[in-house]
DNA sequence: AACTATTAATAAAT
DNA sequence: TATTTATTAATAGTT
């Protein structure tokens, strides 16, 4: 059709292909929009030219990704599936590990244990008795070192409270030195008490042992 | 284009919408292969008829994946994308909870406890001496059904005894009828208990409770 | 981009 | 369903 037949390949004159691309391109989404509108059915076209430029046709009321999922049920190829289906046995994967999980934590709080067989409580027995021992050893630990601490600090206080004492009696002495009345109104307050509660030891390392 | 001019509107008539799309859909695939030689395009067509058939023309050189690999460039338009996003998401959602609670399993087996706070470790306490109630309830629940089983059983076996003892006695007297120097010889093993320990009671219930 | 001679597609008939 | 044919539609080459 046109001035003359032509043979169907390649269109060597560059203008010439572009302009006969754009003629047909327009031609074919012509068609596919009709053959869509006058027999029900569903098109997908896309079309990139040799410059990588873009052209689509979509019948109407239809997604490109509905059709091209009816493309793989149909043609049994696999666009995106596989890397879908990697994906979905990570996850079945990952599910069959919770679900074992689930199942144990449930059984390590009492739960769900009429299923079991009597044998196979006594493996969980074990695990908690020596789970609880654990525990329990770790808080021992803790009150043990909470205690070292304490006997620390007690000591670190007497130390202080030490120095403080000597410390007053030498500023004692040189105040009386300097002016003995207001050394006096001072004297008022008993000073080794008081002072000494001011002092904070630093803070004891609760996390010594790892 | 034919005997007269059509309306580009659905083709009521069911035979001849099925004929002309049958004639239109070699129409355009022969289009769209002319195009694609012709220009040095690509090309991805595919059809569904309103039966659901599938027709489908590529360019060559080119597979479908390919082409909807670029459509989703240009378009910015998800394809599978969206569901690819879904899964890696349901992953990492799963992939947490799996941690969560292998963090659990393992505070209840008493591992990793260093990382944790004193005040941390009473709840783990809790849960374990709890589970363990649990384990060992249950564990008394099947000694008392095995006891109670043991009972049922014995008790079984006395009537079972009482009444082959009768049975024999009865037998003994009526074949003490039939042949007195026969039955003395048979009467030469004691009859009760070889007999009686053949008796097997039936399967005791062990899943009672649920 | 518009024109038009010519081929191609196809609607209706067979 | 396939072929034929009259007619319309598409388009190659031209302007």
């Amino acid at each position: 059709m046109g001035r003359g037949k032509i043979e169907i390949k390649r269109i060597e004159n560059s203008t010439n292909r572009q302009v006969t691309f754009s003629k047909r391109r327009n031609g074919i989404i012509k068609k596919a929009r009709e053959i869509s509108v006058l027999c029900e059915c569903e098109v997908s076209l896309v079309i990139f030219s040799s410059q990588g430029k873009m052209s689509e046709y979509c019948s109407p009321n239809t997604k490109l990704p509905k059709i091209l999922e009816k493309y793989q049920q149909n043609s049994g190829k696999k666009l995106w599936e596989a890397k879908h289906e990697n994906l979905s046995a990570e996850i079945e994967r990952i599910k069959r590990e919770n679900d074992n999980m689930q199942i144990e934590l449930r059984h390590l709080k009492g739960e769900d244990l009429n299923s079991l067989h009597p044998r196979e409580l006594i493996p969980i027995e074990a695990a908690l008795q020596n789970g609880l021992t654990g525990v329990r050893e770790k808080q021992m630990d803790f009150l043990k070192m909470m205690k070292k601490n304490e006997r620390l600090m007690e000591e670190e206080n007497k130390r202080l409270n030490y120095l403080l004492h000597h410390q007053q009696l030498a500023m004692e002495g040189s105040m009386r030195d300097l002016d003995i009345g207001y050394q006096q109104k001072e004297r008022a307050y008993p000073s080794q008490m008081p002072i000494t509660f001011l002092v904070q030891p630093t803070q004891p390392n609760l996390q010594e042992a790892k």
